[in-house]
DNA sequence: ATAAACTATGAAGTGTGCTTCAAGTCAACA
DNA sequence: TGTTGACTTGAAGCACACTTCATAGTTTAT
């Protein structure tokens, strides 16, 4: 059994947001010494590990909220809850997607300026010439 | 020339938006027609389209303002422009990490639902109980 | 035994990124 | 001519995900 702040430590959450996720119920009921003081045990630190994971896929706390409801609510929900698993998914190789374009094109602009900063003339460009020279760069790729 | 409407149609963002970016410096000069309304060029939806980009990255607006005032201040901030898209790069790897991570979990467990959906015994399944299961199908994969 | 460190609670505050509102101007059509 | 509809502005509002604060009780170390 942990105390909030070895189980703060242990998840990289402040003990603050431990308590803010529990009131918004994102965690099972986490145990109390003598009526007090939180007690979280390892099943309680791999559940929250868990929705880190989601939270880090920009899942919302509301809907990983709905999702643990349904877990709680029994084996009668699991066809919800696959769909809810589903929509996850679709919804995190989306983002992929987005991350893709966008590191293609910092790494476009980041040769880009590997090549310019090896020709000191370049160090007079105005934004707009750069803007330009970028632009076509990009069209050739293709 | 597109005007507001258009340029939020082209985007995909609104007009209030397009609006809130010019304020917080993120496009360049937006032309007026008889000093009033805005006119979008291609190149200011190029623009956009580019500040899209990096929102999609998560890239907070500040730095996107940031990173434009060095590009307009011109060829001496070089250096500095190729250091902020190099963060941009490191930091969209890093969260291509953590979709990752969550992709491999949500196809963990849509998998473990389609296994349990095709038993019908499983639907009386508490939530501890396809806790357990789960965890120890998680064991197994490596 | 008392200070330092930890925990509790509810309520209020914060930062980000827009959206919505209020109040007015401008252009075009019926 | 007047009434839509698109545009303008600044200001206020909102959703989200926490964080911080004020206040108070508990535990531990010296």
């Amino acid at each position: 059994m942990y105390s909030a702040k070895e189980a703060a430590e242990k998840t990289g959450l402040s003990t603050a947001a431990l308590r803010y996720y529990e009131k918004e119920q994102l965690l099972p009921q986490i145990s109390r010494t003598s009526q007090k003081y939180r007690q979280y045990s390892d099943s309680d630190i791999e559940w929250i590990k868990m929705v880190q994971c989601l939270r880090r896929a920009n899942v919302p706390i509301q809907s990983v909220k709905k999702y643990i409801a349904l877990l709680v609510q029994g084996g009668k929900t699991m066809e919800q809850r696959y769909g809810m698993v589903q929509d996850y998914i679709r919804n995190i190789q989306e983002q992929m997607d987005q991350l893709h374009n966008a590191l293609a094109l910092t790494r476009e602009k980041s040769a880009f300026y590997e090549k310019l900063l090896k020709e000191p003339s370049s160090r007079d460009l105005t934004y707009l010439e750069e803007w330009e020279l970028f632009k076509n760069e990009e069209g050739k790729e293709e």
